[in-house]
DNA sequence: CGTAGTTTTGTTTTT
DNA sequence: CAAAACTACG
């Protein structure tokens, strides 16, 4: 590509970022404002016009969801050599140099990676080792003090001297013994591979020399997400040749919990005094109305860098703000909009996406989704590789792989049941402490311990060559084939086939797609492929990595997960005071900067939002078992009302309710902190027998376990095969009679009388109704 | 040793 | 309201 079709696409500041490749560069990017076109248009204009070698370049990301689209991109603009370059996540790039130079470290090649539910065990084991009661001191509390330390580079031995207070010894304790554990186990956990990799630069400089040969040009995406232990690995690494490239904005600084050092974006020119700083402050992505009333939000934040973000879009539609009773009915809005949107084919499904605070809330929209037979995908909870099955079938490759991760080898040696039980595995655990050797490793030498009994011998020695002839077929096999071999030979599949309960079943469906996640992978690494490589993809992936693109769905997500992504319409739903911002940044000890994360939170919600943004909440809502009243959030009100739209009745909604003028009213005075007033003030109806049933009843939500999604309609709706008068089945609701069919343009609406469920409306081509 | 039933406990956000 | 931890029993 010649220079000037790399700098014509690009505006003025854009433009600056391309060129200036040499030296450390800030390039503060704005929402929306083309920051990964900056970037995949820098590297082109690095290869194609400075000469840059591919191979040369480092590109760094925190999701691999935005490795991949930076790599897709840059291979579209570039012919040749693009495979070459290195995009790669912060863990992943890590794990590569430590897999490669980890045993100056002591490590071996196949170390595991451990994430929060083993560190977790781990610790509990530890606070067993020191007697440590888990209800004055807690495990996890424990774990993220550790963490943090981890994210600033303090040691077990800096963190002792740093914390002299009582409760900082104990954790150094735990800290020292924790780090003691992990290697013993030659493991690491999720703070490890960053700390590792800096400890190895620091202690190997001819390592890190190598290193800064390699990549002479490197560029970090998403900056100010980064903590101190990444901006050191960083700086090392760029130590040498300085064309060191971030790209950031303090304003959606949103993971401060986990180490992000907003520092290192607000003082990058102190550390870099001969920085270049741009600005990207053109938005490409929304219209006026939702700009002014993000910017506006955002501007009270103190201490940011001046920004003001401007856009030549459209001024659009203001922004909505509807209140409900409670959050039945705001789940139940949202998903009625939608449905009657893309009924009446203004709107594709693909357009829509609902953001909530916590991934608690998903389950109401969810229902509702479902409900309305809606297709959706939900994006985070739990992930795939964290359910039980699949984390018992890893341990056992885990095992496998590194016979050294005691804690693999316990959480697998009695699943499926083998009879071996707590006292046994004490038995063995003391021996192998005592002989200084690996739990597994005393179970190979079993008849040596004293105090076994011949059956309990049996069953360890059959475990023992149950792990080995696995081993084996490790050398020898794909790793598909492994997988397979795992869940047969342990008996886990077996175990599972046995139960023959509805959760038995979503199990092994489970188990499929992991053995087809197996054979992926041996698909994508080639001849690259090994046991370790398929185990850390699987412990470095994201749920956001797994989205597919252009899908037909409604997205569900958090605030968090939406991050990077924009969408055409935007509902940001529970906009509460005590969820968002969350109870837990109001009483905080320095509520003031919690609350400022909370509000940058809620400036990237709002900034994904192209061409219509809609802040729903409710007036109470069910948290932790309890109703809550809860009052609109602090940032809607800081959203100048002339921004906002109030009203809802002229909305394409159905809801016929409230009185003319109590809705508004209500609303108007809860936004400027009305002093409960809208109590009394009627919203919608005080008793709803249908809700109130359905607001006590246990969720008849079968099965959330498998990710379950309805499949799509088919688009072509023919007329239905029923009629008035019909019975029909519906997958949620059972059966019912048809009422009334109504031609609504190409599109049916069916009224059906549910025995169960009472009287619903629904779109004929979505309900997916069946004649019985 | 294993299980079923009961009590306790805990609450953002995620690589 | 959930999941996890604990307890008592077969």
């Amino acid at each position: 590509m010649l220079e000037n079709e790399i700098l014509s696409q690009l505006n003025e500041e854009q433009q600056k970022a391309v060129v200036t490749t040499e030296g450390p560069l800030l390039i503060l990017a704005g929402a929306g404002s083309g920051k990964t076109r900056v970037l995949v248009h820098r590297i082109a204009y690095l290869i194609d016009v400075i000469g840059v070698s591919p191979a040369q370049i480092l590109a760094i990301t925190f999701t691999n969801k935005a490795a991949d689209e930076m790599r897709s991109r840059v291979d579209k603009i570039i012919g040749f050599g693009a495979s070459q370059i290195r995009v790669s996540t912060f863990h992943s790039f890590c794990v590569r140099i430590l897999r490669r130079y980890g045993d100056l470290l002591g490590y071996t090649r196949s170390f595991s990676i451990y994430d929060t539910d083993d560190q977790l065990r781990l610790m509990k084991k530890i606070f067993k080792e020191k007697q440590a009661d888990p209800r004055t001191m807690r495990e996890k509390a424990v774990l993220a003090r550790i963490s943090h330390a981890k994210d600033e580079l303090v040691p077990p031995e800096k963190y002792a001297v740093l914390n002299p207070d009582y409760y900082g010894q104990k954790v150094a304790e735990m800290y020292k013994s924790y780090q003691k554990q992990l290697k013993e186990n030659n493991a690491m956990d999720f703070d490890d591979l960053i700390t590792k990799a800096v400890e190895l630069f620091e202690q190997h400089p001819d390592v890190l020399a190598e290193v800064q040969d390699r990549y002479r040009y490197l560029m970090v995406d998403e900056y100010q997400d980064t903590n101190s232990a990444q901006f050191r690995f960083v700086s090392l690494i760029a130590g040498k040749y300085r064309n060191l490239c971030v790209v950031g904005d303090d304003d959606q600084s949103i993971y401060k919990f986990r180490g992000a050092n907003i520092r290192n974006i607000l003082g990058f020119e102190k550390v870099f005094p001969d920085a270049v700083v741009v600005k990207l402050e053109r938005n490409y992505r929304s219209t006026k109305n939702i700009l002014s009333a993000a910017n506006e939000v955002i501007s009270h934040n103190h201490g940011r860098k001046r920004k003001k973000l401007w856009t030549e879009n459209p001024d659009g539609v203001k922004v909505r703000l509807r209140r409900f009773a409670n959050g039945f009915e705001e789940a139940e809005f949202v998903c009625g909009e939608i449905a009657e949107e893309v009924r009446c084919g203004k709107r594709s499904l693909g357009d829509f996406a609902i953001l909530y605070r916590t991934n608690a809330q998903s389950r109401l929209f969810e229902e509702k989704m479902l409900m309305a037979s809606l297709p959706y995908r939900i994006v985070g909870g739990i992930n795939f590789y964290a359910r039980k099955e699949i984390k018992d079938v890893l341990a056992y490759l885990k095992t496998i792989d590194n016979a050294e991760d005691d804690l693999s080898v316990l959480r697998v040696i009695n699943v499926p049941k083998r009879g071996i039980g707590d006292s046994t595995i004490s038995k063995v655990s003391d021996y192998a402490a005592s002989g200084g050797i690996s739990f597994f490793a005393a179970v190979q030498e079993a008849q040596r311990i004293p105090g076994l009994s011949k059956g309990t011998l049996s069953k360890l020695s059959a475990f023992a060559k149950l792990m080995s002839d696995l081993s084996v077929q490790a050398e020898q096999g794909k790793i598909s084939a492994l997988v397979k071999a795992v869940m047969k030979e342990s008996g886990y599949r077996d175990a599972l086939e046995a139960e023959e309960t509805e959760e038995a079943t979503a199990r092994m469906e489970n188990l499929d797609e992991l053995v087809s996640k197996a054979v992926q992978y041996e698909q994508k690494a080639a001849g690259e492929a090994s046991l370790s490589g398929f185990l850390e993809e699987v412990s470095l992936i994201a749920d956001i990595d797994n989205l597919p693109e252009n899908e037909e769905r409604v997205l569900l997500m958090t605030l968090h997960s939406a991050k990077g992504l924009e969408f055409p319409v935007v509902y940001m739903t529970g906009m509460e005071d005590g969820l968002f911002p969350g109870s837990m940044s109001i009483n905080a000890e320095n509520p003031q900067e919690e609350i400022e994360e909370e509000r940058r939170l809620c400036y990237v919600g709002m900034t994904r939002a192209k061409e219509l943004l809609t802040l729903t909440c409710a007036k109470e809502r069910m948290l932790r078992g309890e109703v809550a009243a809860s009052p609109v959030s602090r940032f809607v009100r800081e959203i100048p009302r002339e921004c906002i739209d109030l009203e809802g009745g002229t909305s394409p909604g159905r809801r016929p309710l409230p009185a003319a003028g109590g809705r508004d009213r209500a609303l108007r005075d809860a936004i400027s902190g009305g002093r409960g007033e809208e109590e009394t003030l009627s919203f919608g109806k005080q008793f709803d027998p249908e809700k109130d049933v359905r607001y006590s009843r246990k969720s008849s939500y079968v099965n959330p376990y498998k990710k379950t999604v309805p499949p799509a309609a088919d688009a072509a709706a023919g007329a239905p095969e029923y009629r008035v008068g019909d019975t029909v089945r519906h997958v949620k609701f059972g059966e019912g009679t048809v009422r009334e069919i109504t031609p609504r343009g190409n599109d049916f609406f069916v009224t059906v009388d549910f025995t169960a469920w009472g009287t619903k409306k629904m779109i004929a081509s979505m309900a997916r109704l069946q004649k019985v």
